[in-house]
DNA sequence: TAGATTGTTAATCGATTAACAATC
DNA sequence: TAGATTGTTAATCGATTAACAATC
């Protein structure tokens, strides 16, 4: 239990220790090892072993790492042992998406408004929840306490978006567009931009694809 | 031009690179410094630099990149100078955004095949494809020379949606599912999981949320 | 020429991995 | 007790950044 300051590296391992841990314990596995782990998440055990040992000593030597109680201390290192309100602006296809994942989030986050510029889009049901025009972004933002804005909205529009958005006082924001946002220091921004995740793979293709037909 | 293994951090920098300069070309800019790209990209001009000169000598002294240029420089390091085919799994919606995401992506990378299992999404279309049943994903792959799949079902179905990518010989795999996919060492895989996006956000936020009633 | 900016080397910083005493 | 596995220190590895000669 020390004060270091955490690596984003660290972090981004933690939810996916999580979500191994959830499939285990649903299959009724009451212990883990770091050699287990490993194997299963391509990482190595040292590694996970020191992730963890950041935050507390959950390890039992000699044993492991109980399962329930290791999803318990990662819920609560990630701040996902309450329901974190989330909005999402932009009710289009991936919006609609991301909505219907809301299930498998269940008891972490809780997309509780979306809001889309378009008049056609508004009023329209997704999961039970109305489309908001975006003039209801900053008091319902504020009234609902939304913490984590999402954004799928088109790269022109996403800069405006997140100014909204930080005006209302979210805390972080996942931006889908493919665009580099400029917010405030204060404010945590993931990309999850599937652009580059694509384009990188191509790097690593073969160079003796069907090359264009020699000039 | 050495022959120097690229790092990934350096590879998936490039994307990031080519789309900044693509906006830039459209503006009409001509050239432009690793100074500005910095500032732009949120990176450190010797970074960019660097991450350049792996490939070649494409600046020039006392002036910059040449905007054109570099752009056609990158499109060729990342093999995105011809189009590849890529197919696609699960026609739900995110897949739905992806195809729809084709007219950004034109030049470079196109799907040409979509396939569910669903039988009811069978015959629907999307963007002009006609979604084909999982029967077909081996033979299709095949005769359209798909380069890259990609993966949009649950998490359930993943890996066996792979195992039937790898068997019909694509060359990589983009996966949207929540799962760490095994494939053979000669197949490149990336994860686009916005799960673990958007938990690893949840780290930063504020201790003084809506805490949980002190019990 | 003077100012700007590259390509590259050297210095720094940080992250991963190996190794092992402690202990279940 | 013997075997397993943690937490942690030290060693390694790799990536980022600073600095600067070369040169447009």
């Amino acid at each position: 239990m020390k004060a270091l300051k955490i690596s984003e590296a660290v972090v981004r391992r933690l939810p996916v220790y999580l979500r191994h841990l959830l499939e285990l314990k649903q299959r009724e596995v009451l212990t883990v090892s770091s050699q287990d782990l490993g194997q299963k998440l391509n990482l190595n055990p040292a590694q996970i072993r020191k992730d963890l040992a950041y935050f507390g000593d959950f390890g039992r030597k000699g044993i492991g790492y109980d399962v329930s109680y290791l999803i318990q201390q990662i819920r609560h290192i990630l701040k996902l042992d309450q329901v974190i309100p989330v909005g999402l602006v932009g009710a289009g296809k991936l919006g609609h998406a991301l909505c219907n994942y809301t299930v498998y989030l269940k008891d972490n986050m809780k997309i509780v408004a979306v809001f889309d510029a378009q008049e056609s889009k508004i009023n329209t049901e997704i999961n039970n929840l109305k489309v908001q025009p975006m003039s209801d972004l900053i008091p319902t933002v504020r009234e609902k306490q939304i913490r984590i804005g999402i954004i799928t909205v088109p790269a022109t529009e996403a800069q405006h978006v997140a100014d909204q958005f930080v005006e209302a006082g979210v805390e972080a924001i996942l931006n889908f567009a493919p665009v580099i946002l400029r917010v405030p220091p204060n404010i945590r921004v993931h990309t999850a931009d599937f652009t580059t995740d694509l384009f990188s793979l191509a790097y690593y293709l073969s160079d003796n694809g069907k090359e264009v037909p020699a000039e």
